[in-house]
DNA sequence: GACCAGGCACATC
DNA sequence: GATGTGCATGGT
């Protein structure tokens, strides 16, 4: 059994819009196509977007940034161009596994991916090595559209903190305190996840023992 | 120099 | 099932 505090629909959505007259509309995700959202996805693991943006920047100045091109680069090559992006070997092994699940389920193209069925292609994102929850459901939201709500590490924190849930609540129940009180729209999901994003990174540091001047605190 | 960043897989108990 | 560890760069 999760604890949960009695937060209902209303109570989340007043959070979100607390959220989004603080910081304004997101905009995310900070990709131009789905193939550039699905490899930054994987990318950002556990890494500071910044880095991410140096990676994608030399993929892109090489004109690489396709499924194909990247699937007949050399590993090695691959790696040497998202060092920036640190966990730069595992990362690079973990792009090559979905680019060869790409291949073998999409014929190496996202239009295939993006016209699956989402709750199959959630299945066989998660069976790829190197794809967990949030990058799986990073790509199912921020490339393809779906209602998936993504957890982060900044989700379980910041609503950890103020008492909604437990500090070590799993992935999947957490995501489901988020499914269960919103309506089911992805351009919602999209924007709430990018706004507790952003009050992660400027409110919520992992060592205080509490959000400090936090636009979710009464005024 | 320590801390942190938009995880995940795997070993060990 | 819980807990610990490796993976690595770059900004603050």
């Amino acid at each position: 059994m999760v604890q949960t505090m009695k937060i209902g629909r209303r109570d989340l959505m007043a959070v979100y819009d607390r959220l989004h007259r603080a910081f304004g509309p997101q905009g995310w995700w900070p990709g131009e196509t789905p193939f550039e959202v699905a490899v930054g996805a994987i990318l950002t693991q556990n890494t500071n977007w910044g880095n991410v943006e140096k990676a994608l920047a030399n993929l892109k100045g090489a004109g690489l940034l396709t499924p194909r091109r990247m699937a007949a680069m050399e590993p090695r090559r691959l790696a040497a161009l998202i060092r920036p992006a640190g966990f730069f070997n595992l990362k690079a092994e973990r792009i090559g596994c979905f680019l060869r699940y790409l291949a073998k389920r999409h014929g190496l193209r996202m239009e295939g991916l993006l016209t699956a069925d989402p709750g199959r292609l959630r299945r066989e994102l998660l069976e790829v090595r190197g794809i967990g929850p949030e990058t799986a459901d990073s790509i199912l939201l921020y490339a393809a559209g779906h209602p998936f709500f993504v957890v982060d590490g900044y989700t379980r924190r910041i609503f950890s903190r103020h008492g909604f849930v437990d500090h070590d609540v799993s992935y999947d129940h957490l995501q489901e305190f988020f499914t269960r009180r919103l309506p089911e729209k992805a351009a919602l999901f999209n924007e709430f996840h990018a706004l507790i994003v952003t009050l992660g990174k400027q409110f919520c540091r992992p060592r205080s023992p509490r959000c400090e001047a936090c636009p979710l605190d009464p005024p």
